[in-house]
RNA sequence: GGGCCCUUAGCUCAGUUGGUUAGAGCACUGCGUUUACACCGCAGGUGUCAUCGGUUCGAGUCCGGUAGGGCCCA
């Protein structure tokens, strides 16, 4: 069987079929030859590509796509690149435990190295037993579990329908992108923007890196607060007279030996008195002295709190705003440092700190409480609490705070006026839904300091820049040497620095690369440079940038959107973008964030596979931005209706009109039929007032897309299209088959009655512009429509406009299709109730109908007596009608005024065939 | 503690600037295999619009309080 349109039509198949087709078409590769106006550009959010993606991840790419499909056939040259993001910690953690290996800097690179293990996900490898390797050899790993990664990604985009350009990929970690995160933080370095600090930083024991504000999380965790006493120094003593001991009460004893100060509310009664004056750390011996801050808290504990270097973000303000010294007791793996503080100086300090040295800080915890139990300095027993710790979002232990060099981005967490012109950036975007604009400037104005881009990593971009030596081997950190722009990426690890050899690495006089890498979303926060061609296509640049569109999730509104735009501003002076469309979660049935820990097993592509694209992105497609949304398979299967439907009443309507006869012959005679049947005078007055009523459907869904609505888009046409289907189709099948025999094929250019005519060219023209109005959303189904009797996809056709039904509309009401709808809902009721099939002819019946209604039931008369099998049908002014006078048959129930302005359609004195 | 969002039928959700009798789909029940469709069609019932108060001729809609849920930030 050689027919274009199949007998038995299938949503089956058709996503490998058109992914190929499309493909070998480049039907979505962006022309560059276009210009700015003409073109729509997205920002993709790249995905991480160590993880696996969810059914999240398709619900919010699907938005995006139903935008870009919907701008692509607004005529917009859609420029839709997709990235991964396979930079950074996630993929370190999973090459870990997926090959079994460690990164340690210090080993030689081996050649052909093989790992371990293969595969090992799911099961984490224990850092034990994790075999060293190079940071070369750990960097290829990456890349190689990357790399088979974002194959499998693709697919899925590819079998969802994604309509990106797939010849513009881009990986975070490849040579261009660190070139433009290298090149972007020259720029910043070169303005001031970029500068290093020694400076407190939280800082996760576990991954050994510094983390920034905008990781932190907090959870709640056990803790106990110990009651310590603090005897009074003699200054202490002399003012009061007396040699009681202050007691304060801490969750983190072990940091004794850094305590620095005890801090109280300057107008707590209580400790006023003591402001100034001075204690002795217990077993430690050290003075400090007592302070005032409006941040201690009265009523927490005893009111009077210590203050160490550090426990956490408060004693680090505490130490800036009130000068105090610095006295560290943790190292960087977590554990209590070697050396005492040069602050204890008595015997039996420097011996307690020795038992306390080299221990993590659970266990120095546990001594330290032994210690000053034996001392008697504790009163009474620990006192459990739950309290809020912060963590790194990717780390299980809590995080500490060291003081170390790092890197740093301003962000306006330390400048108002820069702060006050992102919050100006944020008011200028448009965030769909609006209120996410909220989100952004929450975050803005609650930074309390600037951004640190290092991270003590291996995987990442490296921070192109190195540090002379001086004669004495001590690196000149003030003064970094960089690298020129053209020579970019650089790594200075392994390349040397300008203007001197390799050879020269790590000598006196000579250099040393910086080891940090850039965190993330330093990278990220670049995409729009990445993808547009800042750096080497500025030409691509001008016609893309700044952006039209960054489509993301709301969870990552502080992270990416924010500091995206901090770049873009620092360097361009402009919002990297007009619209950002934010979707909301995925959650399960029970209303929780759907995630991968809870079990739930359901695979992208599983879903795709038994529903079919078109059916999930019809569910995706029917949460509005910024909404989360229930995972319902019932919506998807409403979607498989949907575009099953589509198939069907296509090939309706191709039969019914004849085109069907001659697309089997060719496809240029199909086309050639479609054009001469749609060409046809619409004359009848049902036929006119459905085109009427589409022109309107395509008005609103035009007027939501272009709101960012897709969800009221495809809502408004597919009521309508049900409409179509069930009322339209059955009203004007008949007519439409102007007496064609059963099984005889429809010739579309052979001489029809006008009323055929005219409803073949309604059924065409219907047909066209409700398969344009679903394509953004069920890309397949309706290419597959289209290639029946059309050249070229129908995603690069344009979208339909009201104009040419409203044309062949003429005006005409549209609620002719209602009236004529309520009225074969009635007729067929009558079967229904009367338990006999549809196909019982009717003898002879009145139909009761309001006065407003009159004109046009009666203008659709025959239609309705056809689609009813009705011999002989009185219309009947209701009104006229229930007038016990006139026939003494009005409701029983009495109810004439209810009646009067009745909307609805009625029956009487019916007579079924057989009866 | 602060900010934002949400609460409408058994379920998932619409409901625009206040305006007749608050809607859709699913589920459920009944009928029907009709020359597009059984992956089907048709027909049918379904409500304390969380709650209390206010504004108004009129409130699901606007304002305030309360309760519950969610997210973000402290």
């Amino acid at each position: 069987m050689t027919s274009r349109i199949p007998d038995k039509a299938t949503v089956d198949g058709l996503e490998d079929r058109w992914n190929d087709a499309w493909e070998a078409a480049g039907v979505y590769r962006f022309d560059r030859s276009k210009k700015r106006d003409e073109i729509y550009s997205i920002d993709t959010p790249p995905p991480t590509v160590s993880g696996s993606l969810h059914v999240g991840h398709v619900f919010s790419y699907t938005h995006t796509d139903v935008i870009a499909r919907y701008q692509r056939m607004c005529g917009r040259e859609v420029f839709y690149p997709m990235g991964w993001d396979d930079n950074g910690l996630p993929t370190e953690r999973r090459v870990q435990n997926y090959y079994g290996v460690r990164c340690d800097p210090h080993l030689p690179y081996e050649e052909g190295f093989e790992p371990p293990y293969a595969g090992g996900e799911g099961k984490s490898i224990k850092a034990a037993d994790q075999v060293p390797v190079s940071r070369r050899n750990f960097v290829e790993l990456c890349e190689q579990l990357t790399a088979e990664d974002e194959k499998q990604f693709e697919a899925l985009w590819r079998h969802l329908g994604l309509s990106v350009d797939w010849s513009r990929t881009y990986q975070t970690i490849e040579p261009a992108s660190q070139a433009v995160a290298q090149q972007a933080f020259l720029r910043s370095l070169a303005r001031g923007e970029a500068y290093q600090s020694e400076a407190p930083t939280l800082w996760d024991v576990t991954f050994r890196t510094a983390v920034a504000q905008a990781e932190l999380e907090d959870r709640d965790r056990q803790g106990a607060y110990h009651r310590v006493a603090f005897e009074p120094a003699a200054d202490l003593e002399e003012a009061t007279g007396s040699y009681e001991s202050i007691y304060i009460e801490t969750t983190r004893p072990e940091l004794l030996p850094a305590c620095v100060a005890l801090v109280a509310h300057p107008d707590d009664e209580r400790y006023k008195p003591l402001f100034g004056k001075h204690v002795r750390t217990p077993i430690f011996g050290v003075e400090v002295p007592i302070v005032p801050h409006r941040l201690a808290s009265p009523d927490k504990g005893s009111g009077i709190a210590m203050i160490c270097t550090f426990g956490d973000v408060t004693d680090v303000i505490w130490w800036r705003e009130l000068s105090l010294p610095t006295r560290p007791v943790l190292g960087w793996d977590g554990r209590i440092l070697a050396d005492a503080p040069d602050a204890i100086e008595s015997a039996e300090g420097i011996a307690a700190y020795a038992e306390l040295a080299g221990k993590t800080v659970f266990s120095a915890q546990q001594r330290i409480v032994e210690l000053l139990g034996e001392a008697g300095v504790i009163d009474g027993e620990p006192k459990t609490i739950t309290h809020p710790v912060k963590f790194y979002e990717k780390g299980d232990k809590p995080l500490e705070i060291v003081t170390s060099r790092q890197w740093y981005i301003a962000n306006g967490g330390r400048d108002a006026n820069l702060r006050a012109e992102l919050v100006a950036r944020g008011e200028a975007l448009d965030f769909v839904p609006a209120h996410m604009g909220k989100r952004y400037e929450n975050w803005v104005n609650g930074l309390t300091g600037d951004w640190l881009i290092s991270r003590q990593r291996f995987f990442g971009v490296p921070i192109p820049v190195w540090y002379r030596l001086d004669s004495d081997g001590n690196p000149e950190w003030e003064t970094p040497i960089v690298p020129d722009e053209a020579s970019l990426p650089v790594d200075p690890a392994s390349d040397a620095a300008p203007g001197f050899d390799e050879s020269q690495r790590g000598i006196p006089g000579g250099f040393i690369g910086e080891k940090d890498i850039m965190d993330t979303w330093a990278t990220s926060s670049l995409t729009p440079q990445i993808v547009c061609g800042w750096r080497e296509d500025p030409e691509l640049f001008a016609k893309t940038f700044p952006m039209d569109l960054r489509p993301q999730g709301q969870d990552i509104i502080r992270t990416w959107l924010f500091s995206s735009v901090v770049r873009s501003h620092l360097e361009h002076g402009v919002l990297p973008w007009k619209h950002a469309a934010i979707s909301g979660w995925i959650l399960d049935p029970d209303r929780k964030k759907m995630s991968k820990s809870k079990g739930n097993v359901v695979t992208p592509m599983g879903l795709l596979e038994t529903h079919g694209s078109d059916a999930v992105r019809y569910w995706a497609a029917s949460a509005r931005l910024g909404t989360d949304a229930a995972f319902d398979e019932g919506q998807m299967k409403i979607g498989r209706r949907l575009a099953m439907k589509v198939l069907n009443v296509s090939k309706f309507v191709l039969g019914a009109t004849g085109i069907t006869t001659a697309a089997d012959d060719s496809l240029e005679a199909g086309m050639k039929a479609a054009a001469h049947v749609t060409s046809a005078a619409v004359t009848e007055p049902l036929d006119k007032a459905t085109l009427a009523g589409l022109a309107s459907v395509i008005e609103a869904a035009t007027f939501a897309f272009d709101a960012y609505d897709h969800t009221r888009a495809l809502e408004t046409a597919e009521q309508y299209f049900w409409t179509f289907c069930d009322d339209y189709v059955e009203l004007v099948k008949e007519r439409a088959y102007d007496g064609a025999a059963l099984g005889e094929p429809i010739d579309p250019f052979a001489p029809c009655s006008p009323e055929a005519a005219s409803a073949r060219a309604a059924l065409g023209i219907a047909l066209d512009a409700f398969l344009r109005l679903f394509a953004p959303v069920l890309p397949f189904a309706t290419e597959e429509v289209w290639s029946w009797f059309n050249e070229g996809s129908i995603h690069r056709a344009p979208w339909p406009t009201p104009d040419r039904t409203r044309a062949a509309a003429g005006g005409a009401n549209p609620l002719v299709l209602v009236a004529a709808g309520a009225a074969v809902s009635q007729l067929r009721k009558i079967k229904s109730d009367a338990k006999v099939s549809q196909r019982t002819a009717i003898v002879s019946l009145d139909l009761l109908v309001p006065e407003s209604q009159m004109e046009s039931v009666n203008a659709a008369k025959a239609d309705i007596m056809a689609a009813g099998r009705v011999k002989s049908m009185q219309v009947v002014d209701a009104v006229m009608a229930i007038d016990p006078s006139v026939d003494g048959l009005g409701p029983e129930d009495g109810s004439v005024s209810a009646l009067l302005d009745a909307t609805v359609v009625r029956t009487e004195n019916v007579v079924l065939e057989g009866a």
